[in-house]
DNA sequence: TCACTGAGAAAACGGTGTTAACTCTAGTAA
DNA sequence: TTACTAGAGTTAACACCGTTTTCTCAGTGA
């Protein structure tokens, strides 16, 4: 029943955007009342942040392809390309999990399910990056693993909230938006590595077609 | 008239949040009733609007100061300091400059005005960037100045809006959020430069004390 | 004096999240 | 069988939101 009602939340916001999710709307889609929705969540926040915790879940799945790689920078490279490509594919999740400032009284449970390495992707990305470490992979004064975690989630995720928020206004001349994404991971990597690349990945000059953010 | 509506609209925003800036209160903290502002504004949106040309125009002149540095380079990352600051030292407006979608039916004018290079920053960097690649800073392979701004302008985006919305999320032992910014700044610059930069800024590894976010 | 204009107010409308009170059904213990 | 209880679901209301319609009323030019 549960399930139910955050299916119909997940449509309905798939469906037709990020501000089209009102606990009448979702209550009418499964023909209930809207007082029915109290009797399984103490209020909307909570019920948003079961459909977040789903999605957090589902992220961490989409993960686990990337770790097939055998060198430990190849594992970061895939999976912040896929986080990438999850938060361009699907904006109005994105929007809700990583634009939407908690509120302050948040509810400690719901931090504590995100330090949980198995269901949280930060703890992936920090193993990670520790075994870059210890291969020697980055320059020597870069001993901090979460310095580093910290700022490749900040870079990927600076293009796709950027391109979410200020995509459509074309007087910015944006380059394609995908491109873009694997230019600032190379180029964090490449600024980070040891021994630099030898060249930075090509971005189209053509602008970008339109935004792909829906209502 | 429209300043002093204006005026509350910021006054009440900076100091009880984003969420709380309603018609209604407005309203009430300059003793007129709800629908006099819909006399001298069409809708909500266009007074938001006017307050976000503000900061726009705001932000400009922030700028100004870093314009006197010779290199072109030292210009940019001046720019990026003082973009990173006022962020983080103004979360509410921020979030509606830069995390906030514009809905589809946006007025074309709002757009224009971000286009005028004595107006917005974009411009700015953008001649800034320009500089650097004639210079021969960056690598010879960088030559699009869009591709550079963009992805300047994502990295210090990115640092300041997920601050904003996950930073009060203690588990990810966020690192001191300002030294981050720089820490990124310069390994952008670090990734395109011509002649790479000998280190990398220094991060404190002890954990930022608490979230600057306010309601 | 008179019509007119425009600032501001009052009141309402439809929408939101939320809550209290109620009905009714299913299950269970005596 | 009967009485009781627990809980799913509904109804109706509350307070608040953005917005609109209608009204008052003071000021102004002819």
């Amino acid at each position: 029943m549960r399930g139910k009602i955050l299916d119909a939340a997940r449509n309905l916001f798939a469906s037709e955007g990020y501000d089209a999710v009102t606990l009448r709307k979702v209550a009418d889609s499964i023909e209930y009342c809207p007082a029915t929705i109290y009797k399984y969540f103490k209020d909307k926040e909570e019920m948003v942040r079961a459909l977040v915790e789903d999605d957090i879940a589902m992220t961490m799945e989409a993960f686990l392809p990337s770790l097939e790689h055998q060198a430990p920078l190849d594992r970061l490279r895939g999976i912040c390309t896929t986080f990438l490509n999850m938060g361009l594919e699907q904006p109005n999740h994105y929007r809700l999990m990583y634009m939407t400032p908690l509120l302050p009284g948040h509810d400690p449970v719901f931090v504590d399910k995100r330090s949980d390495p198995q269901t949280d992707s930060y703890g992936l990305v920090l193993s990670i990056v520790q075994q870059c470490i210890d291969e020697k992979v980055f320059r020597p004064e870069l001993t901090d693993a979460h310095v580093i975690s910290q700022t490749f989630w900040a870079g990927v995720h600076g293009v796709i909230s950027l391109h979410i928020a200020c995509g459509n206004i074309p007087v910015y001349e944006w380059r394609p938006v995908r491109d873009r994404g694997v230019f600032m991971l190379e180029l964090m990597i490449s600024g980070m590595l040891r021994t630099p690349s030898a060249a930075l990945p090509a971005v189209s000059a053509t602008p970008e077609s339109a935004a792909t953010t829906p209502a």
